[in-house]
DNA sequence: TTAAGAATAT
DNA sequence: GATATTCTTA
């Protein structure tokens, strides 16, 4: 019966037995002739490159995987090929047609270029974002705490490493600072830090033992007891999700909550960053 | 060659 | 002061 799409894992199935790039029609041929076009009136369709192809189908693919509703990032900006994507995505779509004329090619490599080149607007460290910034170090503990896998667990889309590493940076002053006045006074030039107290456990070194639990370790490999997780695990995927949640101060009572909350704050943070139409502003076509 | 961390620059 | 960029080192 069901005769409609089985989005399991077939997506490789669906391609065999497909034309190779070859065997397909170049993308800059019109599909229909400009003759019976105008015959009929029908106003030419305007040129796609590959990359323009390559979006859809991304957009497709992971509509299907997820279940359909998923936007990346934001809906109108489909310039920003967001930079991390390197390691970030799992090579699923390794399909890449090589068999592009030049001109597209020199489209795609353009704008690969400029995603990566491009200036993104200054990054704005609002205490939400912050907030998962100190969840991450702390779940990670300060010292294993370093911008790359800060990045990775957080999450955020358009977050970059250096921009982690630079907060980072200061963070790490902060601390410093806090543990030299042995009584908690934090100043009133740190608003920011201020407004979400380091962590107890940052200090240690921590692993995850993916079980929501993180041990405490030291250099020994010496394992003291487990302590339940404060906020959530390593996010895996941006989710979107419906509801709110108060994510107000209190903390975390389970996953649902930290996933409303990753909403709450994937939102907040699109929000924030767009304010300057910079990175995706930028048409580059 | 990459990434962390410190030092500078904006 | 906040964040970005550059430089040095591992």
């Amino acid at each position: 019966m069901g005769e409609e799409v089985k989005i399991d894992d077939g997506v490789p199935e669906w391609e065999a037995g497909l034309p190779s790039a070859d065997d397909l029609m170049p993308l800059s041929q019109a599909l229909i002739p400009a003759e019976l076009a105008s015959a009929f009136k029908i106003s030419p369709e305007a040129p796609r490159s590959l990359v323009d192809v390559n979006r859809a189908s991304n957009t497709t693919l992971s509509s299907l995987r997820t279940g359909f509703n998923f936007k990346p990032f934001s809906n109108d900006d489909k310039d920003h090929a967001m930079a991390e994507s390197d390691e970030a995505d799992e090579g699923s779509d390794q399909k890449k047609a090589r068999r592009v004329d030049a001109a597209d090619n020199f489209i795609g490599e353009a704008e690969a270029e400029a995603a990566k080149t491009l200036k993104r607007p200054r990054l704005v460290w609002t205490p939400q974002l912050h907030k998962r910034f100190v969840e991450v170090v702390a779940y990670l503990g300060l010292k294993n705490a370093v911008p790359k896998t800060i990045m990775q667990l957080m999450n955020v889309e358009g977050l970059t490493r250096e921009n982690v590493a630079s907060h980072l940076q200061k963070y790490r002053l902060y601390v410093k600072r806090m543990q030299g006045l042995s009584n908690d006074g934090p100043s009133p030039s740190d608003q920011l830090f201020a407004s979400t107290p380091v962590p107890r456990h940052s200090f240690n070194e921590s692993s995850s033992n993916g079980n929501g639990n993180y041990s405490e370790k030291n250099e020994n490999n010496h394992v003291g007891m487990p302590i339940p997780m404060p906020y959530p695990p390593p996010p895996i995927v941006p989710m979107p999700m419906m509801g709110m949640a108060a994510s107000s101060a209190s903390g975390y009572s389970g996953y649902e909550s930290a996933r409303s909350y990753q909403h709450h704050f994937q939102q907040q943070y699109n929000s924030m960053v767009h304010q300057g139409r910079d990175w995706s502003g930028n048409n580059i076509k």
